[in-house]
DNA sequence: CCGTAACGCGTATGTCATACGCAGAAGGGG
DNA sequence: CCCCTTCTGCGTATGACATACGCGTTACGG
């Protein structure tokens, strides 16, 4: 229907075609005094000092000396400058050292989400980019692709490969929200991480009511919210049951009949 | 520091307090002629039906037949009114059939996947609002509450059990975020969702290269992404997994040291 | 060497959340 | 019984913000 034939193929989502570095660049006009990679850049300073939230086009305009309006030169929408963001500081994966060493799947993946983890640790900025369907850039399929390998050596099926490598990445990325909203509360107000956790356990233990919440009760008397200090523990709880989970299924595969 | 003993004992976030109906109602003024209900359903209908975005206060005002700035006599602000939205429509666990009929914890836990993932689908733009740190509405301390009472029989230690809840709720939300992309890109196009996986497909076909994506040529090419019409699938896929993975965590706990 | 396409950008528009203050309503204390 | 305090609804104003539009300018291709 709305098939109009440019340069390559077919009609990319504006902002594919400017990750993928598609973008016609026309020998016809004034040198741009700009360019794609310095806005993005200077976007990405912004969002790491001041959060997703200070990153207006007004500002990363000011950051790189140009006007508002001289952005919408290199970017066809704020959701596109989101985009490109994303797959720069996420950046390319590093070789699995897992892969290398010919270590199993199991830790070939362990060490494919930690890395993951690392980079939104990194920005975590990146978690407030609403999510805008499914991997189409060139990281994001980069990650995928490595993920799927990871997974080389177990014997599942292709989908389920897929599948897996989708299920990691959603727990890393929750995981990390939760970081996030941790770290932003932290900021929010100007105390430590101890205290607003201890400030969380003091709201529930006025919120719950033993009989009606009898649960969470237990577990508030039980102490268990106040010692484990360390961040990566839930990280590490998930991950674990994750793996446990998916080598559950590789048994069930490999004993199985080898499917077509 | 800075503690002001209000009514009850201390500064309950301002939207906590909404949302536990703790609100003084003063005995002087006028009477109001709205309420915080009123507006809190007219807000959710105007969610439902034309998306989180088209929720404004004047938006919601107008609704309800007020002026926008009235509604700030009754919500601090727009956040506050997010925080009720979504508990408003979350609405509070219905009783877990497994819980009565005595099965097991896995059938409780499944079922308690399932039930939120319904509430959910039921109303995508929840997915939309952004996580404001961990739970302290009433009626997100009721799904915790149950997603605790279904590992009861587990003999997981009291944190587990959390760690558990919190790990599938998070699986439950990731996938339905999924599930609320797919669905916006179809509003979006004004296609079927079929077409747009086939598009999606399409895309990936013209930017996957063989020799730098091996895995995924292989999975586009194994013909798994056209198949699964079943909308279910992933979530009943991941979910399989992670039970199979807290199955194993439970068989460890269970046949190690009871730990203190 | 000129036409044309791309450039930088000023201006304008429309949408929001929300601060501020006023005027009217309604209890409660004298 | 009345007035004063307190709360109500709400008009107005402010300040961000994304982005459409169009103008003057630049520089390459014919």
């Amino acid at each position: 229907m709305a098939e109009k034939s440019s340069s390559g193929g077919g009609d990319l989502p504006a902002s594919l075609e400017a990750a993928w570095g598609l973008r016609a660049r026309p020998a016809k006009g004034p040198k741009p005094g700009l360019s794609l990679e310095r806005i993005v850049a200077a976007a990405v300073d912004v969002a790491s000092a001041d959060g997703l939230a200070a990153v207006s086009m007004g500002r990363v305009a000011q950051e790189v000396g140009a006007s508002t309006m001289s952005l919408y030169r290199y970017v066809s929408a704020k959701d596109e400058l989101y985009v490109l963001m994303q797959e720069a500081a996420f950046g390319p994966p590093e070789p699995l050292s897992a892969l290398e060493s010919g270590a199993g799947w199991r830790e070939a993946l362990a060490e494919w989400a930690s890395a993951q983890r690392d980079r939104l640790h990194a920005h975590l900025w990146l978690l407030r980019i609403p999510v805008g369907g499914p991997p189409a850039t060139p990281n994001s399929l980069a990650w995928w692709e490595q993920g799927i390998q990871a997974l080389e050596g177990s014997g599942l099926a292709e989908g389920d490969k897929t599948s897996v490598v989708l299920l990691v990445s959603n727990f890393v990325r929750s995981e990390a929200v939760l970081m996030a909203d941790l770290a932003a509360a932290v900021v929010a107000r100007g105390v430590s991480p101890d205290e607003v956790t201890a400030s969380y356990e003091r709201t529930l233990k006025r919120l719950v009511d033993p009989a009606r919440h009898p649960g969470i009760s237990r577990l508030l008397e039980s102490g268990a919210m106040s010692e484990p200090d360390d961040p990566d523990y839930e990280f590490t709880f998930g991950l674990e049951r994750l793996l446990d989970g998916v080598e559950a299924l590789i048994r069930k595969t490999d004993g199985g009949v080898k499917s077509a």
